[in-house]
RNA sequence: GGUCACUUGGCCGAGCGGCUAGGCACAGGUCUGCAAAACCUGCUACUCCGGUUCGAAUCCGGAAGCGACCUCCA
């Protein structure tokens, strides 16, 4: 099935039809995280928002290969006059190797990725593994006379760039001039010949332990080279979609285009997409703002602010996280609320429990509902851009029709009922990588030990006997059992 | 200060000029031994002020509020 796929691309800022630059073949890049801290709801945004749209260009037919960097060096200290590497800060400070604390967190990052339901992508490339390739890009950006040294450091020349190409700011929209106005002093930056430059290879200070040796210093990359140079290595000159979170357009988003538009003569991809943020009582949640709660505290249900409030009302399933996002869409703040995140939880239940009513749906020889609109009006909302709230709106849609069909509101034939099993199949577990979490490898064996308890209940009921039906009930209640009773016999849900 | 977004019912959240999503919460009802679930019904909003239009939440102008970026950040 052909579909037309519009994408909203913030070079142009507005909504474009996907066609890959090669048929049938879709190169992706999303900027992945830096690894020296847990992962938190901030993170899961960009994943879970790329997890989909991998997923959906895989369903769609194309072959994707989809590359997601870990930063493990590179980054800047607040601090950045020290010169030294987050990475290293942190190693000296908890007396590790630089590299076990990337791995540590890095195994942490996947651990919480894999239970939010995103796939792993096909290249996980890390930066201290592309040093070479990193300092090639900067020789190259040289060669064109587009740097410049500057005692044992890189720069890039932004003003040079731009009377060349005039192609500075304009993903972010920024013009030159009113930056070079605007821009607040910094220190460090007498090395500069201009503050708007950026760093493309560091010297390291005397303490920084994280160095490569290169041309100009024993040093380390600047802040943008990696994924120019990991894109390029994976994904060729010129691929089909870059993306990342909206705080990432500028600069780092900026100056990869600058980076790749000084040795090409154009920019690295074709489309350029941003997820924006999540904020928690409307302000962003970020490191540097120390309002972040960690995923594995959402998970558990315990994170206490700065002022020592308890500020989960309880804990939340990675499938609650991940269908909160997805109700979102993703180029729209999401605000965190307990509220939301409950709405979300049970909304969620609603559609897995909808599901489970398909293995005892009964069919009828006529549909009373029409159906046939629904698997392309979801292909509409995911080829809008991918409007996962809208989609799941549909879902909800049918949900209500298979409740109404299982109490005899409304009929569907078995080719209906299989044609909304295959729609919530294919949209919900598969696009939207929702995962139904009652299912577990004993379900079979649970299944036949419930039907058993719930027949010795039923006998109980004919009897008039209450007291053994409800405590049957109620011990299951008690093991998270939900018995409920409907006019065809009871059925049950494990919460 | 500069640039760019956003402002929808109790809450979350779609919407891209007319038919006024969806979820959660709430209220009434059906079903039920009771409860839960499900189903039915109700709740009808677009920050403000101008303008364009037969018609605007939706387009244009202005105001207010809020946020992001300009500095590591998803």
């Amino acid at each position: 099935m052909k579909q037309d796929l519009l994408i909203y691309n913030t070079l142009s800022r507005q909504k474009e039809l996907f066609k890959p630059v090669h048929e049938g073949h879709v190169g992706m890049y999303v900027c992945g995280p830096t690894v020296y801290g847990d992962g938190h709801l901030g993170h899961a945004r960009p994943a879970i928002t790329f997890d989909v749209v991998f997923r959906y260009l895989q369903h769609l037919g194309y072959k994707v290969r989809y590359v997601r960097n870990i930063t493990d060096v590179g980054h800047l200290e607040h601090d950045a006059d020290d010169g030294e590497d987050k990475i290293a800060k942190k190693a000296r400070l908890e007396q590790l190797e630089p590299m076990e604390v990337a791995q540590y967190y890095t195994n942490r990052y996947h651990a919480a990725m894999d239970a939010l339901g995103v796939l792993r992508p096909s290249i996980e490339p890390h930066a201290s593994g592309h040093i070479i390739e990193q300092i090639e890009l900067v020789k190259e950006i040289l060669d064109k006379g587009l740097a410049y040294e500057s005692n044992g450091s890189v720069y890039f020349d932004v003003n040079k760039y731009q009377e060349q190409t005039k192609q500075y700011g304009r993903l972010s929209g920024r013009v030159l001039e009113e930056m070079l106005s605007t821009t607040r002093e910094l220190d460090g930056q007498e090395e500069k010949h201009n503050t708007a430059d950026f760093a493309l290879w560091k010297k390291a200070a005397p303490e920084h332990i994280m160095r490569w040796p290169s041309p100009w210093s024993n040093g380390f990359p600047g802040w943008h080279t990696e994924c120019t140079a990991m894109g390029s290595k994976y994904l060729g000159d010129y691929f089909d979609i870059h993306g990342g979170g909206m705080d990432l357009i500028f600069p780092h988003h900026e100056s990869e285009i600058a980076q790749k538009t000084a040795v090409c003569g154009h920019g690295p991809c074709k489309y350029w997409m941003h997820n924006n943020m999540i904020t928690i009582n409307g302000q962003k949640m970020g490191k540097s703002l120390g309002n972040f709660i960690t995923l594995d505290e959402f998970f558990t249900g315990s994170h206490k602010d700065k002022d020592g409030n308890e500020m989960l009302a309880q804990p939340y399933s990675p499938m609650t996280i991940r269908f909160f996002i997805l109700q979102a869409h993703y180029r729209g703040t999401v605000d965190f609320s307990n509220e939301a995140l409950i709405a979300a939880e049970k909304g969620f239940a609603r559609l897995t429990q909808a599901y489970h009513l398909f293995k005892n749906l009964q069919a009828s020889k006529e549909s009373s509902i029409d159906i046939s609109g629904y698997r392309q009006k979801c292909y509409d909302a995911m080829n809008d851009d991918f409007n996962t709230p809208i989609l799941i709106a549909h879902l909800f849609d049918l949900a209500k029709v298979i409740n109404q069909v299982n109490d005899h509101h409304a009929t569907l034939t078995q080719a209906d009922i299989d044609e909304v099993k295959s729609i919530f199949d294919t949209f919900l577990f598969e696009i939207l990588g929702m995962r139904d979490e009652a299912t577990s490898d004993n379900s079979a064996l649970i299944d036949g030990l419930m039907q058993m308890i719930l027949d010795i209940r039923a006998t109980a009921k004919t009897n008039k006997d209450w007291a053994t039906s409800d405590k049957i009930r109620d011990s299951l209640g008690a093991l998270g059992v939900v018995v409920k009773d409907g006019k065809d016999g009871a059925t049950y849900e494990l919460k």
